[in-house]
DNA sequence: TGTTAGCACTCCTTTTGAATGAGTGCTAAT
DNA sequence: ATTAGCACTCATTCAAAAGGAGTGCTAACA
């Protein structure tokens, strides 16, 4: 069967008005809404052709009739028109944002609690990766006798730190070589780029110490990978109770808790990030999410960037019904705000 | 009217069979359940009387029983008993805690993923307080022409770090005078007994560079402070599901938001730190805690220390109807655990 | 005087059945 | 191809009835 120019309105028109409302819709109130000047019978008929063709089901019988996920899909794909952002929306949050954040993690959180806000769906951002994004500043300090502080800023000013406990006592004056040494090599290098034949160089450099330097190699690459998976901030979590066919205590429960482990969201966002396509705006409807507690969800994902290769992905989490046209927009206005944002600090 | 031997044995079998059932309790029941060899009726009798001065009450004509806040303090002051922790959970816990955490912040989490694990509760764990903590080092570095790193270590390895724009460049020497100058000034004080007359002096000794100064300790005393009430791990939000009084959208929507903002769990943990009997340990019922969102939840809180006056404090929020004993004594173990843990770090 | 058996009464909960209404599918007429 | 009409389905609402847990009170008892 075809999907011809009618069975599109009728589509379109049946998930628009569900998407509004919440509530499955029927023929009659399609034939008054659309400007086909259908008589409710003939609606019926179509309608039957979208349900058999899979775009819409009933809940039911003698309910109307719902979205399904393919339908959803190709309402996405084909049908959503971007709305114009008001512009007093924009200068709110682009005033949210320009109070400029020297930290990374202060900056993300206060977006993903903008966005939660703006949208009223849960929000979850990934800390940009930083393993393709180049070390900028590393060093070490003694903070006592046995323990070692490590600093690392990677561009884009993220932080990392930790303490290294060290066997051996350290004099000032290798402290200092360390430092220069692990400078000079490391410096301006991606972490993915430092690689044995380096850090055996880095050894042989340090001489005597050339075990300390392992030991501080290995921390840095473990500091900064071990932070890696769990940097996620999320925001309105409890906006999914607006939602009643995500409220019930069961789904409610379980994504509640996927939101606090934050593992599987980290999962997740790392796995949208790589499969994105150029706009670095993606849907999952449904099933299409992989994860378990989300199945009844919808998510929209967009890749920002940082600059230096430096991307995380923000997740917008609602139910299957949710505006996505304003979702998307809304994404791509944060998207373009930050790199604005990005942009002035390099002149800066 | 007095509160009799019998009377209080009544109400302690009334509140141990509601903690343990959560529907309300029967004369029947009780005069099954207790040794007292008492029929139905007298225990009728008694019940009304216990109502009469305000432990128990009815929810609605011809049912049971239930405890009111009062039965409950009552419960809590004068009939727990603390239950012998088993060998096996403490061992458990050990385990958990043993793996060394060289960040109090990873450690913290830590405790309170096992905490809300262990009871199946709702957890929330204040960071030690570090007003009082003294500074372990201090240290300046240069990140790029215009961006200085603050790393401030505290007693306990609690590190904070910032990044501070400058307007002017500085170079090395500079830089090193100003971090000798700061270690030595600093070092070994705590947060506030940094005073106006010490910035001075330090200005002077500083020179040419001496609003570098002010403007580096005004960002090291914003950047403890800054973070200071924010941070408060949480853990197990959604155990609050297992219990129906608080499963309701309205109830559970209100405590997940409290528990995702953290700014209220921190103020409450604050201002119980302060209160707190030679114990460290606090139970608060009902209405008694300050959270408006938790005013059908009991709180028990304890506080823990770290050793060189830091002390935070850890909360547990459940159902009124919460396993007091057990919560008590397992946070009483955590406390000496953390106690040891810091202990063995003293000798390291 | 304290305890207990017995009974009427209350009120929550569950079940049942009927009424309502929204929406459909199908048929026959246009 | 479209539409009016009609029988049919099924979730939802409502009221009434049945069931049951538990109480308070009274009167009898040790």
């Amino acid at each position: 069967m075809e999907l011809d120019e009618r069975k599109k309105k009728i589509l379109q028109a049946v998930i628009r008005n569900y998407l509004e409302t919440g509530e499955p819709v029927g023929s009659r109130t399609i034939s008054k809404y659309t400007d086909l000047n259908l008589s409710s019978a003939t609606i019926r008929n179509e309608m039957a052709d979208l349900e058999e063709m899979g775009y819409i089901f009933q809940p039911h019988t003698s309910a109307g009739r719902i979205p399904s996920d393919k339908g959803y899909r190709f309402y996405v794909d084909a049908m959503m028109e971007e709305k114009e952002r008001e512009v007093g929306e924009i200068r709110e949050m682009k005033e949210m944002l320009v109070e400029r954040q020297s930290k990374i993690e202060t900056l993300l959180k206060q977006v993903a609690r903008v966005l939660a806000q703006n949208t009223q769906y849960a929000t979850m951002i990934s800390a940009p990766r930083s393993k393709r994004s180049k070390l900028k500043f590393i060093q070490l300090s003694r903070v006592d006798a046995h323990q070692l502080l490590a600093v690392i800023v990677l561009e884009g000013n993220v932080l990392k730190n930790n303490i290294l406990p060290v066997e051996e006592e350290l004099d000032d004056e290798t402290l200092l070589k360390l430092n220069i040494l692990l400078n000079t090599t490391l410096n301006g290098l991606a972490i993915d780029e430092i690689n044995l034949a380096m850090i055996a160089v880095m050894k042989q450099q340090a001489g005597i110490h050339s075990h300390i330097v392992s030991e501080v190699i290995d921390a840095v690459a473990e500091a900064i990978r071990a932070e890696e998976d769990l940097e996620i901030y999320t925001s309105g979590t409890n906006n999914i109770f607006r939602y009643p066919e995500l409220a019930d205590q069961q789904k409610a429960s379980e994504l509640i808790n996927t939101f606090e482990e934050k593992k599987l969201l980290g999962e997740f966002l790392q796995a949208s990030h790589t499969e994105v396509e150029e706009t670095g705006i993606q849907v999952y409807i449904g099933a299409e999410t992989s994860v378990q507690s989300m199945r009844d969800c919808s998510v929209v994902t967009a890749t920002y960037e940082l600059g230096g290769g430096m991307k995380g992905t923000i997740g917008i989490v609602g139910p299957k019904r949710m505006d996505y046209d304003r979702v998307v927009t809304t994404l791509r206005t944060i998207q373009t705000q930050l790199d604005e944002l990005y942009r002035s600090e390099e002149k800066t």
